[in-house]
RNA sequence: GCCGCGGUAGCUCAGUGGUAGAGCGCUUCUCUGAAAAAGAAGAGGUCGUCAGUUCAAUUCUGACUCGCGGCA
């Protein structure tokens, strides 16, 4: 375009299937690069869902600042939206006391948001509008849209009932057509992924799911409940807090829950990866090793 | 040994005299304030084996075989 422009400001981000080791390669590159985390998981906001979620623990930390964990009510609804504004905000902190922000974490799309800078139209949800909208099924919202935005019906999914209400949201709030995606990066993003393989994953996932039985992720999900948290929305959250929710409301089996719960985990670990599939920028590492060059290289630049 | 029930997709099972379906799993894909969410597409079967009836059998009949339950 021709504009001269400063340097946008660098940061990392640290993106990877669940159970393939980001948290710990992220504080191992913040203490050697002098860095500070920034939590990328749409799960770790919420307090007190800590074992279900892989959380962190302060002892791991080894001294290294985080933010966005335990961010939130698990009473209420967060949202990629207010992820980027909060951790944009934490960011430019981080920027300011001439530290590297390193973004990590399994949620792709808060990554995206937020790396890549991508404008959502600023319409609050509107749960009372969302509720009524959701008793008419997909194909009654869908000609609903097709009359108020023919262009965004055109490229939507005709049975995707959740989309289909966001649009028509998005069109009865601004009174005008959901506009069409933008990206505006305000950094300079340097992508290390985390790969490997399937087979290798699912048995560090089994193994890893029974730890989490082990020190207390039922009790963790009972308590949760007793605390007024509605089994429905355990059941929202999905994987552990899903199937645990089923088990406790004697829906199914100790023995299912467990069973669909590991098939449940190794599935969205390979959404995880899909979500990055067609992604040229990211630098698929095998160890710590080769991710240290890579960001040694990136910041000499 | 006898009686009964069953053998259909990787698993659990529907179903029909004109060569078959569902749910789950598997593969692939989408992603505009719920994203561990929500949604889409696709690949899998010589319907236990052999024979009989029939224009036609996965469907009816018989034998065999395997599994389960009961009686001896």
């Amino acid at each position: 375009m021709g504009i001269k422009r400063k340097n946008k400001p660098k940061v990392v981000a640290i993106l990877g299937p669940t159970a393939s080791g980001k948290s710990d390669l992220a504080v191992n590159l913040s203490k050697k690069f002098d860095g500070e985390v920034i939590s990328a998981d749409s799960r770790q906001v919420y307090k007190k869902m800590d074992i279900g979620t892989g959380k962190i623990t302060p002892e791991e930390m080894q001294g290294i600042p985080h933010y966005l964990l335990d961010i939130a009510s698990p009473k209420r609804k967060f949202s990629v939206a207010k992820y980027k504004e909060i951790s944009q905000k934490k960011i430019e902190k981080i920027l300011k006391k001439e530290k590297l922000p390193i973004i990590c974490g399994g949620t792709g799309f808060y990554i995206t948001a937020l790396v890549d800078g991508v404008i959502l139209p600023e319409v609050a949800p509107d749960w009372k509008l969302r509720k009524s909208l959701e008793k008419e099924n997909a194909k009654n919202l869908y000609e609903k849209l097709k009359k108020l935005d023919p262009k965004r019906a055109k490229n939507i999914e005709k049975e995707n009932k959740r989309r289909l209400v966001r649009a028509i949201e998005i069109v009865t709030k601004t009174k005008k057509p959901v506009p069409k995606v933008k990206k505006n990066s305000p950094y300079s993003p340097l992508f290390l992924g985390i790969k490997i393989k399937q087979e290798d994953l699912n048995k560090k996932i089994d193994k890893r799911l029974q730890e989490r039985l082990k020190i207390g992720m039922i009790e963790e999900v009972k308590k949760l409940r007793d605390s007024g948290v509605s089994f429905k929305r355990l059941e929202e959250f999905g994987l552990e807090y899903k199937w645990i929710a089923l088990y406790l409301q004697n829906k199914i089996s100790y023995k299912e829950a467990i069973e669909r719960l590991s098939t449940d985990i190794k599935n969205f670990s390979k959404r995880q990866m899909r979500w990055w599939k067609q992604d040229k920028r990211i630098n698929w590492i095998k160890n710590e090793k080769e991710a240290s060059s890579l960001l040694k290289k990136f910041l000499s630049k």
